[in-house]
DNA sequence: GATTTGAGTGCACGCGTGTTCACTGAGCGA
DNA sequence: TCGCTCAGTGAACACGCGTGCACTCAAATC
């Protein structure tokens, strides 16, 4: 065993981050599903049969690594739910929360964007099914805002999902970025801004178009 | 040679077209960054080394296949563009082009949309200069539509980033579609719909808003 | 009709892969 | 201190891969 001090279990916890580590870099580098189990192994500075002892097979390490990144992916959301600033700015806070997580997090982000479509079915169905748990959780927060909270939970149901199409499409921009170009994350940033501030202004006046439909 | 009465180019092509038409199939299986360019051969019906005499590598059979499918793409909307009923009801119009479409050369549609971000760098490369490409193209043809015709061609840019992104969202969506639920399509038709709507009056009020501001 | 061309063949190679199995030896409970 | 547990080892395997090379033999050229 490489380590010296320490306990049995914290290695083992040590050697099973190691190993999620290194598949998200690789991840980063060539696509989940074009990396091998040996090369996880490798960087992760163990022999590949020691992958056994964590995991049954690449796929239930790519599982993990989807729970890994949403687990983060909510933390950031709850963290930035107490902010009382969100709710009274919640464009702004929004395009603010989703580059910073973003560079904070790139390589979870990067990974849920990519293999979202990504060549390994079973990673690539847990991703959509989060997403998708995703939309209805920020459904029920934003029902909440004021303004909101008239509206049809169909209607809020489906501004989620052009925001979390924003925030994955975005996400997707901002992990593509190259290291040290504040300049660029700030266009990305106004970009998030202005194409959120489109749809709840659309979002409001079409239905006020549609309600004096129904007027009529 | 398998065929017996034919020209030696025409076969040569039609082995051509076999070897994309094969990876097309196995990339919607499997994405194209998966497939190995035995299996392509073996599905087009010949020999490994026989590949070599049609592309240099995978690589150049992937650039091939993005070819390919952004001339489906740009017909398409050659064609679209002809008919004056789009001119009128263009929101109308492009959902139900954008979903035919998609279901008319789903396998072009859905290699598009996965690779984009997919396994193969210099696919992904290709793909996003094409959609760039196709973004500038749908911004020229906006602007000369009534009403826009005024904007700023920055405003005009930003509103076909939104609706190729939305294209390319709802792409997904159809080519992950089971075969005969009609129901379904439908159901993306109006989803699409409703959202471009969003978009188009969303922005309108924005612009005249700003508009206001700088009155101020 | 003889000669050239070149699409498709068949074999061989070295390599990286996932998985098997018997093993080692430090950590830990008795 | 003894003995069990089990994370990590290392050799071996069968397999599919990309690619090189010498080949065949029909179509095209002369």
């Amino acid at each position: 065993m490489p380590a010296q001090a320490a306990a049995r279990q914290a290695q083992k916890e040590r050697t099973h981050e190691a190993l999620l580590h290194a598949a998200l870099e690789l991840s980063r580098r060539y696509g989940f599903a074009q990396i091998s189990l040996r090369q996880v192994a490798g960087r992760a500075g163990v022999v590949p049969t020691a992958f056994y002892r964590h995991f049954d097979s690449m796929e239930q390490l790519g599982l993990a690594l989807v729970e890994q990144s949403f687990a983060t992916l909510r933390r950031m959301i709850r963290d930035a739910q107490r902010d009382p600033h969100v709710f009274d700015h919640i464009i702004d806070a929004s395009a603010e929360i989703l580059v910073d997580a973003v560079k904070q997090n790139r390589a979870h982000f990067d990974f849920v964007a990519r293999e979202r479509v990504g060549g390994s079915p079973a990673v690539r169905r847990a991703i959509q099914h989060e997403l998708d748990l995703f939309v209805s959780e920020l459904a029920i927060v934003l029902a909440r805002l004021p303004h909101i909270e008239t509206w049809s939970s169909e209607d809020v149901q489906m501004v989620a999902r052009l925001f979390v199409r924003n925030m994955v499409s975005h996400a997707e921009e901002v992990a593509d970025l190259p290291d040290g170009r504040p300049d660029l994350e700030e266009r990305i940033k106004d970009g998030a801004r202005r194409e959120m501030r489109v749809i709840v202004i659309g979002f409001r006046d079409w239905r006020s178009a549609a309600r004096r439909d129904d007027d009529r």
